[in-house]
DNA sequence: TTATTACAGAACTGATTGTTCAATAAAATT
DNA sequence: AATTTTATTGAACAATCAGTTCTGTAATAA
């Protein structure tokens, strides 16, 4: 890749970014991301078709960085806990939210990001369907499958985001436990 | 009211209803409401001073009939099953968004419905704050009250959404047992 | 060195929002 | 019934924004 797509292409990030942590997504025009970025209006097309896609594209890269640092924390971890228990997945995902690398906080307690929440439970849900069997209680065994992964995935966002809007005052390891307590 | 007030209000509401379930809030223009309600654009902000605010008092028009209905419908069938047990309140709001009224359900499964699901919530929020003692598993004892009361409100909007988006196929008293077996 | 590619910057169209105002029609008041 | 008040109309209006097009320029690759 050209060094100066590179370029622009991190500074619309970026921009876009800062953005989205003051105001909803809704409310950001491309002025205002052009102009932070400092590159042409031309240019920003050149990138991306619409403001739809770069925020596609960006939760794209947001996961993709989420999920694989998760793999390596992981390997990492491996002598502190049970990576197979169904928890630890949770648990990785809780404290790289914590660190909040690129503001992806602001994106899941933000009031008008129904997109990035969609992307967020896809990249879930597929988590979730290969861990299923893990979380399987006789209570909930008669239940449709896609019912089962769609309140699993649910539940941990809401719990994420209550954990955010209040301020993230518990531990990753307490809200895992508040997480599967209702779970 | 004046009946010429009372008239383009409900055309208003008429046609803002008809535009949603056929496409997302955010999509949907002032032009198009008012062309569909026949009335003039100044009459428009005189009712309204945004689009945002229409959906507000839409949805609070909405919650009214709902939860209204719902208290007759408890009365009604008092004899039939117990109206303290916690499940009756969600069955009764289950059968009601069986039955479509408005169609609210086209609110609820939609895809930039942010605003509207904010709107519900607090709602629901309301009513399990009061019932919630009614809920507590030794289990769950220990977790913080709003916890509680947000993970039933967020489990209670996402069945009705899984159910939604997969037809309706359950009885109202099948996706209430699901819903309380999950919690 | 040459050819290719990306960017800047400006101008432009079209859609949409929200406001204003004078004329008209309906409703309430006397 | 006559008068006053109020709601609606319809059109025109400015402002903002999305997305496109173009030319000249600079960086990169061949």
């Amino acid at each position: 890749m050209d060094r100066r797509q590179r370029k622009t292409r991190e500074a619309i990030f970026r921009a876009f970014i800062e953005l989205l942590s003051q105001k909803d997504f809704n409310q950001i025009t491309v002025g205002e991301i052009i102009d932070r970025a400092d590159i042409g209006r031309a240019t920003f097309y050149a990138h991306f078709e619409t403001k739809d896609y770069l925020l596609k594209e960006l939760c794209e890269e947001l996961f993709c960085h989420l999920f694989d640092s998760m793999h390596k924390d992981e390997n990492h971890h491996r002598h502190i806990f049970d990576c197979d228990a169904p928890s630890s997945v949770f648990l990785h995902l809780f404290r790289h939210l914590q660190k909040n690398d690129n503001n992806i906080l602001e994106l899941l307690s933000g009031s008008n990001n129904e997109l990035f929440l969609r992307y967020f439970k896809e990249n879930l849900r597929r988590l979730v369907e290969n861990q299923l069997s893990t979380f399987d209680a006789e209570k909930s065994a008669h239940l449709p499958e896609s019912f089962r992964v769609n309140h699993i995935v649910s539940t941990f966002v809401e719990t994420a985001r209550w954990w955010v809007d209040n301020g993230l005052k518990e531990t990753p390891e307490k809200i895992t436990e508040y997480f599967l307590t209702v779970l």
